[in-house]
DNA sequence: TAGATTGTTAATCGATTAACAATC
DNA sequence: TAGATTGTTAATCGATTAACAATC
């Protein structure tokens, strides 16, 4: 237990608690390695390992609790509490975030918009207002935003990272189609699409060949 | 050269590709894998082994040619010609998608969108018809439709799916929450993004501490 | 208790990095 | 030719899988 854990299990975590959610919907309560490897496409030796990187969280001879296991990778992934967002750049992509609200359902409430365009500051987007860029600096301040999703144009979005990380912010989701320069105590998840668009062409091409 | 290219190395892929387009706007015409490795933060020795899967695209004591070296990545990515393209849910995530041009740019032509919902069939979206579930079947042949986005509900992403395969659809990028089930010469390329955010979550979480 | 299944160590596999001979 | 840098092999590192003792 502790010590780092590595990258690859961190990204598999979203999906176990995708897949334990299901089976708390489905009413099942408890499961083994086995079974989730079944449902999953996991192997159950690193379903097992995965778990024990956080602790024992199964009994021998038993398997796991869906439910508790559930709370244990919600709590590791800090889903318990909620976290104050905002959007930067109110074109297309921007609105879409601001639309989906499967977010707010897991706790990433939104609290503004922010562009610099005359024609969208002002209007509101699923009940959230689109503020000037220029206001953004005393509302990440006043409003305790955890978390920014970057949605702005590639030449926009280093100098849009660079005045949040003045301003205190440490988490970034950037949807901009360049890798941005951060310190080491600011984290960013990029979703960068046409790299997967690329790469689901690439399959393509194999497949008809 | 050839045998199986693994995964890891197609990911990078793309990055490689936006890297050296990045150089080619700027007029930069020869780099070493030394210099690209300064600027995109791979090893030197990584971004010559990647190019080696592949073949000898450099030349000793020189380097690559970025333009040659930018052609090749896109020829193995399959960027060279035009995919025709589909969304299948016009709500909020496939409009954007529609709305986004850069996909459009790099050859991926959106021919229509498909919906259920009466309110905006027969709708245009960015110039692109929105028609009904029912005729996706004849504009996928007719059309010849190689890539379909599914940004349906989890509920009908699977169903979905099962449909365009039928009808001989071979490469999906998958927007519901879901773990599609495609036979093996299917491609599929999800994108989770409440599990990115929520990735996102964890290392914020382990920054406050 | 017997059976089942975890937690955990050891073995394997694959990917990354280092080193250097080939060669432009 | 001398210097630079690739292509490629070998060494290392890390992640996955297998095995099994612990234990519920």
């Amino acid at each position: 237990m502790a010590d780092k854990i590595s990258h690859a299990v961190i990204r598999r975590l979203p999906k176990y608690h995708r897949y334990l959610q299901e089976l708390m919907d489905r009413g099942i309560t408890r499961i083994s390695s086995r079974e989730l490897s079944d449902i999953m496409g996991f192997t159950a030796s690193q379903i097992r390992q995965d778990f024990n990187n956080f602790g024992g969280f199964g009994q021998q001879g038993y398997g796991y609790n869906v439910n508790a296991l559930h709370y244990e990778i919600a709590r590791i992934l800090g889903l318990v509490g909620e976290y104050n967002t905002i959007i930067v750049g109110a074109g297309n992509l921007g609105r879409a975030l601001a639309n989906y609200s499967s977010f707010e359902h897991c706790g990433f409430k939104l609290r503004a918009m922010f562009d610099i365009d005359d024609t969208v500051v002002g209007k509101k987007i699923n009940g959230v207002k689109v503020l000037h860029a220029s206001d953004m600096k005393d509302f990440i301040t006043k409003e305790n935003i955890d978390i920014v999703y970057i949605c702005t144009n590639k030449d926009s979005a280093q100098k849009t990272a660079d005045e949040l990380i003045t301003n205190g912010i440490q988490a970034i989701w950037n949807f901009a189609p360049v890798d941005l320069i951060v310190p080491d105590d600011v984290v960013v998840e990029n979703v960068h699409l046409i790299e997967d668009l690329f790469t689901l062409s690439y399959f393509l091409k194999g497949a008809r060949k």
